[in-house]
DNA sequence: TCAGGGTCTGACCGATCGGTCAGGCATGCT
DNA sequence: AGCATGCCTGACCGATCGGTCAGACCCTGA
């Protein structure tokens, strides 16, 4: 049974999203993917060097988004800040809910993981982003608890079409984020603290 | 270096809560606990029938709140069983911070173990609760966001005080849900899609 | 003094993990 | 025909996992 050429790459790089999603990164072994595919463990490695290899190439596109988002993000002050980390985590968060499903409750581990070096800068910038740049407990508390919570909800509503989770997501964020230009305390000089 | 009766039961469960809160529940390995408490892994097994055992009784009061909640729960329905829901909840997330923590995305695993056999169930009426027991789908988004955006993010403000934290998600979450009662766009005849 | 029970341990078990390696097999170029 | 290359595999490795077990140690009460 010989397959076309680099089929299977791509039918690996497949079964790994699924189980990766189902059971997570850790709870998935490199054979139950070979199982899946119908190969042996060793032709798993054949294809990809070690099991963050595989991670890694499954995540590149999402991280790629993330980091134009980072990018659109400097500069950015106040209630536009919100708006764009809203709009762009939201778009995100949608788009890749499978990938981001997969790093459920493993982000402290898998952070640590040369390929993943930066997604802690670039998430603490999205939430200060969504924060307004305010410190407030209340503005910082609610960019958390959002970023979190659509990260750890949008896999599970796998039944619902893009553009209307997408809209009732965006809905919820600008109604739940603590306003903060609005009738804010003027802070005086210095509003954003890193270079 | 003979220690007093019983001590060791307490010091191992307050290890396993500090590694599990670090490292998850499978992130952490009974010779982690038995390491910090610097006894062997023979005398973690000694005091806990197995390592599901020492999570269980980790988990044992933090339990006992939520099914109380869910007690209060019954019978409610819109806006009230939101404010219920929102109140409960919010409070049991502050007080069991470092408990949630432990779960941080291992509770699809965990849900199939005995001991956690009903949690899944309450947690499901839980959101049903705060999304007002409505069927739109902006209302169950919200809550499930913020359901689990609490969960995921309390455990990470370790240096806000109770009170602090709790007042400032109890406000996010009357900003952030779908209101239910109020002023509805009175659906004519056909506005949601699914059954 | 001795028996018995609570506490603790080192040695060990089978299972599973990620990963390595030599070699088989088909194909295509020279 | 001979050789190189790409793809794939079974067998194997060391490490670690949760869990078992026989026995050592200590305290207490008869």
């Amino acid at each position: 049974m010989v397959r076309a050429v680099s089929d299977t790459h791509g039918e690996i790089l497949a079964a790994a999203a699924r189980q990766f999603t189902v059971s997570g990164y850790r709870g998935t072994s490199l054979q139950d993917i070979a199982r899946e595919v119908g190969c042996s463990k060793a032709t798993v490695l054949y294809h990809f060097a070690n099991k963050e290899a595989l991670l890694a190439e499954l995540m590149a596109p999402a991280i790629g988004v993330l980091r134009d988002l980072d990018d659109r993000l400097t500069g950015q002050t106040g209630s536009a800040a919100q708006e764009v980390a809203a709009q762009g985590f939201v778009d995100l968060a949608v788009r890749f809910r499978r990938e981001i499903a997969v790093l459920r409750g493993e982000f402290p581990e898998l952070l640590c993981q040369p390929a993943f070096a930066h997604i802690q800068q670039i998430s603490d910038r999205l939430r200060d982003a969504l924060a307004g740049h305010s410190d407030r407990p209340g503005a910082r508390i609610a960019a958390l608890v959002l970023l979190a919570g659509i990260s750890e909800a949008c896999g599970e509503f796998t039944d619902i079409p893009d553009d209307e989770l997408r809209s009732a997501l965006l809905t919820l964020v600008r109604r739940a984020v603590e306003p903060v230009d609005a009738p804010l305390p003027q802070p005086p000089t210095t509003e954003d603290k890193d270079s």
